[in-house]
DNA sequence: CGCTCGTTTGATTGTGATCAACGCTAGTGG
DNA sequence: CCACTAGCGTTGATCACAATCAAACGAGCG
């Protein structure tokens, strides 16, 4: 029993094909699955949580707004990715949930996840490596918007989106695709659109990456990218993706 | 069986005296306590772990650094937390860990802690919700990092340790101190030391908070701080602590 | 075609970092 | 008891980085 539409690669590593863990998760995740396009926000502040979910395929942004509308984006989930939005308070989210492009997801209520959690430790331990490396992203980011300069974070940006979003690592020479406006990035590095636009502009003029029709990306320049990000690429590889 | 030096308050909510969960959770922490003094620091970036802690008394500092050397304080820890320094690779500690206070922690091997989280879903439970009440006050404090001025950097910063560090609430008129320096501070909110002092001061004429010997803060206009720090002190409340 | 959305560029401003010096307090040793 | 020191807090002067404001451009689209 495969999960419908799911390609393999996304599952959790360690479920092989008939073990008993992967066809719960798949009749887990084939309960509720919804599609949504992007921007079509699926969960907004302060609103009830009573689900966690699986990111299928597409890209979530996270994110938390101050008063006069600014806006940060906490963090990014991509395909094969968990999402709890609860709080202390499990029952309500923080944080707005938004599709950064058309993606497919399974929402799976909370007390259904902690049985399944509970009957196979391999998911749950799944899920908990999931965690930590999204708290590891966090505390990277956190570092950054805290202590970076505008280029350290951008540069950090692009490394951490490029080893998330494709199968081959952080490499030179190989596009991957960034569904995010410069807006967008800008929410998330803490910098204004303006910014992020100078700063990739100057990356660009440095031969560092190359930036072609809406945030396509190749990098020509690891070294100095991983420099000015002030990242070792194998090190963060081990600190920010679960091992499969 | 009560945990020897262990006040109940601090005890995982739920677990009556007497119950089974709370025997396993004393048993466990009465394995391997340690204590340290302020600045003596216990875990640093890189590191192997093969434990989460338990914090009982004083307070941990959780932070990394940039290769100049800048500091960025990730998290705070106050007794009653829990703390898992993994990363994705669970085996290694991203992150330095640094007593501000003396302090009195637990340190549970990895393989005993998932015996005993198995073995009693109270704890488990307990656990994962001080988890996601840290990733709350995590994703509260990007919010600022990103996009809020140093003046709500640190009304935040005060609001939030007076909420954790106390058992009163975020009230006025009630003393509490923060055993931590205002470079310190600066490190935890993306400040210098200078600009912490100054914002401060703009505080202290302004009527809205006291500081007086070393960080031992009273708060004077609630409203006003809350409206700096852009909370809502109840709403603020259910996200970042995890309730009884 | 005109419209909207995203990107680009320039000019100006402002917030907070940095550098530097000084005061205060507590602790140390003569 | 009095230097002497070290750490922290305070204040001033200057500087730099990034925000903001404003305008124009290009691409996709109804």
């Amino acid at each position: 029993m495969p999960c419908t539409g799911v390609p393999d690669a996304i599952l959790p590593g360690g479920l092989p094909a008939g073990s008993a863990s992967r066809k719960a998760f798949c009749q887990m995740i084939d309960g509720q699955r919804f599609e949504r396009s992007a921007g079509a926000m699926l969960k907004v502040e302060g609103e009830a949580t009573r689900a966690v979910y699986f990111l299928i395929s597409g890209w979530l942004a996270v994110s938390k707004s101050m008063q006069d509308g600014h806006r940060q984006i906490i963090d990014i989930v991509v395909p094969g990715e968990f999402l709890d939005p609860g709080s202390a308070d499990v029952e309500t989210s923080a944080v707005e949930i938004e599709p950064l492009a058309r993606s497919i997801y399974a929402a799976i209520p909370r007390e259904e996840w902690l049985r399944v959690a509970g009957a196979h430790p391999e998911l749950r331990w799944y899920f908990d490596r999931n965690l930590a490396a999204s708290v590891s992203r966090m505390s990277e980011r956190m570092l950054r918007l805290g202590k970076g300069s505008a280029e350290s974070r951008i540069a950090y940006a692009l490394c951490e989106l490029c080893l998330r979003s494709s199968g081959f690592g952080l490499v030179e020479g190989q596009a991957f695709h960034i569904p995010m406006t410069q807006q967008l990035l800008g929410d998330y590095t803490g910098l204004s659109a303006v910014h992020v636009c100078r700063t990739l502009r100057r990356f660009r003029r440095n031969a560092i990456v190359d930036v072609s029709d809406h945030m396509t990306i190749v990098i020509r320049d690891l070294d100095t990218l991983a420099e000015i990000a002030q990242i070792d690429p194998d090190g963060l590889r081990r600190e920010i993706i679960p091992a499969a």
